[in-house]
DNA sequence: TATGAATGAGATTTCATTCAT
DNA sequence: GATGAATGAAATCTCATTCAT
């Protein structure tokens, strides 16, 4: 219960909400974010194949041909999207990377912040991890490549957390790593903004079982 | 462990490699399953929007006209695979509630018994759930009214473990049921069919991860 | 009145239901003519173009592949469907040709036959007139060499008619020929088989008027 | 004779070449009445079915999916030719509607201007009369509600002449009605604009005929 | 004869993208 | 910036035709 309490310290941050509030924070609310968000909009709605540049337009509010003044292909779109979460992501690791607290507490913390966000940004985060195969070339490997740093960043909290002492020494770190990553995916499913679960306690209850599994707990004989 | 021996007998069978297996099995390895084995593995590749049926038809080996001497639309190919998936689905459910056990084992028994069919069948399971979107009207329909009846079959089993005092009566039978369904959601990401983690390995640490949550235990002080 | 008694001799034949009674009559109601009489209902009701030869083969009873045991082209079908509206045509003019009378009631004959024709065989005689550009080489040819000659053979019996001094010198033989034969066109349009007006009512009229036109009576003053 | 000079008032009127001449008058030749036309055109010489999307693009001088700029199908294209068919016919309707002038003269006006128009602009009303059946649902609907609307107006006249004694009483007007609507059907098979005789020659025939069989004349004892 | 799988050409339609205005 | 016409490549689908069984 103490823990929660520091955890709050974690997620505690406009970050939440960052996407959507930013833009509108400061007045920037400029033609090219409108883009990106609907962007994010149709490209949730339909997938990013399924889904046309005549439809991204439509939200914006502008013909088709319009859209090209603000990018230069559709791939660009998701690109952009993907930059954004990538930022959004990392900061999540920057915040859970400079708390002082055992490790089994920092993974915790990521377990829940990352649930968190996931929730906060459903469409952003369940596009982040089905629609990344639609980028080619030099953005692809990129993409690649920021998922293996996400890896080790939690594979290093697990095994730190097992020199520790707080984690079951025959856990698998990789295994145990896209649990914690992973895990969450289904929740675009199911999960509804405003419904009767708060994401609070949802992402409590993912955090707590991340650590039930790493402890090993009682419900293995 | 022993336990997860008497769960064997539930996941026993031929069907967790039924479709891929079956038709190998005795040489009815007719065109259309090979059609419909072509489609599912393109359509996970690419994500059905962005597969084409080009692509299907070279994968078989025929000309894409010659397709449609089985097909009506491109839709029928993803219609067809999820009828086979539901029929697979619902052998799941039929077997689990065959069972004489505690709600909590039968509960138990099915997470890992999903979990097990999903990874068996990685590329079925996953379209399954990323790709149902794409079907139209009736058929449509008939996946919502799937999906539902999925739901109450979990959320019974879980309703009735609370009243045989074997799970946390403050529980929320919807949440904990999507937690079952969706939470083996992430695997394709990372999971790779002959890796070092065995599949048995990984349904069984999925089902321990569902009942912790279900008893409430002293994961969560 | 009485002229119309000694044209029923004219029309009085088995002609009027050829297309259709004949081939039951003597049990010679092969595959082949069962396959003509399918391509005629399907390109009457789609269009030669519209209609396939999946439809015309589903019309028989059989699969579209097998069609082909009878004929060589979809063309085939059409051509053939036309070979026999030749040989009843042929047949009108043979009869009227025979006939000992007035050019004037030779042409009444024409016209009263041409017209019950017509309407005894509807789907016959609308194809004849609107598909025909759908031929192709020699056979288009051979359909327009057809067309002329049946002009020529009306427009003999209307100069015949002038010298004779029963048609108004100043008729336009082409013109008046067209009257006749396409005058009757239309009536598909509205014609139902067994209606209320007897196909023998509908012909009289049209007869009536082919003559009242060529006489050029008091109608223009 | 008189009368006829009488009845250029009715069809004296821009209508009569109205489509291809009036978007050619006034330089507002816009691309859309462009495609029409060249949907008109290419439609009349292959048939609806016949006749591809290709070989309109072509005609227009564009690509083949430039097209879809302006419709949304190949059946758009039709179901626009139709429109402005409807709008002539509905004005030749409204134009006799508004004569003073027996029953009877009102008929013959209006199968003289029905034949007038017919053959200024033979294209359309050819398409008019034989392609509707290519229209689906609730446009096929319409162009079925429309034709029930000429016949009524038709059998309306002719029922008032009737009562006005210049017609006779044992006429049956839905009979004459359709003598009238498709008599001029045969037309486009040899009329060529521009020939010896004039459309207007063929239009005081075509209306002699129909004014002589609704009066019962002398051809008829 | 009949089947049904397959072909291959071509039809309609879609859509990302370009560009003159 | 925005428009809308146009492109061109490619996608889905159709269909007459062939052919081994």
């Amino acid at each position: 219960m103490g823990s929660r309490g520091t955890r709050k310290g974690v997620v505690d941050g406009s970050w939440v909400l960052t996407a959507e509030a930013d833009s509108g924070a400061n007045g920037r609310h400029n033609r090219f974010d409108e883009v990106l968000e609907a962007a994010l909009e149709i490209f949730h709605r339909n997938g990013y194949a399924g889904a046309t540049i005549q439809e991204v337009a439509a939200q914006v509010g502008v013909l088709k041909g319009s859209l090209y003044h603000y990018i230069d292909s559709k791939e660009d779109l998701l690109a952009w999207i993907f930059e954004e979460s990538d930022r959004q992501s990392l900061e999540i690791m920057d915040r859970v990377g400079r708390l002082e607290a055992p490790a089994i507490d920092r993974l915790r913390a990521f377990a829940e912040a990352w649930a968190l966000w996931y929730m906060a940004n459903v469409e952003r985060a369940a596009l982040y991890f089905s629609e990344w195969r639609h980028l080619n070339g030099e953005r692809l490997e990129q993409v690649i490549e920021k998922r293996r740093a996400y890896e080790r960043f939690v594979v290093d909290l697990i095994e730190a957390s097992k020199r520790e002492g707080d984690a079951d020494p025959s856990i698998d770190p990789r295994l145990a790593c896209f649990l914690i990553l992973a895990g969450i995916n289904g929740v675009p499913m199911w999960y509804r903004r405003g419904g009767a679960d708060s994401a609070a306690e949802i992402a409590a209850i993912h955090a707590d079982m991340v650590v039930a599994v790493l402890r090993g707990g009682p419900g293995r004989p």
